[in-house]
DNA sequence: CAGAATCCAGCTAGATACTG
DNA sequence: CAGTATCTAGCTGGATTCTG
């Protein structure tokens, strides 16, 4: 490995039980959590735009994904007092340094994926 | 973004829902494979070095993820045939690689936790 | 030591219906 | 359009017990 992760189990207590980094860790690696900021990743949607971008996602689970990441200030929610209803949802400053973080995950599951999953 | 990754979205069906990439991506992203790629990523681990390096794991979950890793060939299981058994689980060629393209992301959680979480 | 098997509480998340 | 509210099936995952 060109990065080493031992550095991470030398400051003590990261990743262990119930600390912020396994808070985070579920937030952003989250069935849906990964899939709704890949999407943001290329810029700003609207809610029914994000919808349909992210194949199979219920309303419930979009709310409360977004809602989460929000809450994390990795999204922002931006809505115009407007009749029909406008909210644009973007990454933060915060939200785009994850993704560069997060992008080589992403691109490494998709070249890798049908050599793993042959049929499904 | 350094990385775009509008890409993945030109080729079809990427991260559609039911396809192989979704699949790995659960796998991979999931609560406890995280965790345990995080570990094996600085070496070979027996059964039980596993369960004390993954804070607050329980057999059930450690086997059952090992299990997919394994069958995923991203993990590798040796057992050597002595009493008392000793099992060896380490990293394959593909885990490895896996674990290079991940470590960015687990880097980041680790810098930024503290940030977003203030009190856990 | 390294698991497998069983039981079950509780959360996840889908479906549906409703609202400003 | 952009959500919220409610209900519930079923899966996740913890605790416990047992075994080669």
């Amino acid at each position: 490995m060109t990065v080493s992760l031992s550095s991470l189990r030398g400051d003590g207590d990261a990743f262990t039980d119930g600390c912020p980094t396994r808070v985070v860790l579920d937030h952003v690696t989250s069935k849906w959590g990964v899939l709704v900021l890949a999407a943001l990743a290329d810029g700003t949607l609207r809610w029914s735009e994000l919808r349909r971008a992210v194949d199979g996602i219920s309303e419930k689970m979009l709310a409360s994904t977004l809602k989460t990441l929000e809450r994390d200030g990795i999204v922002e929610r931006v809505a115009h007092p407007v009749i029909p209803p406008h909210v644009d949802y973007s990454l933060t400053d915060r939200g785009r340094d994850l993704m560069e973080a997060m992008s080589p995950l992403l691109l490494w599951v998709a070249a890798n994926a049908d050599d793993i999953v042959p049929s499904g």
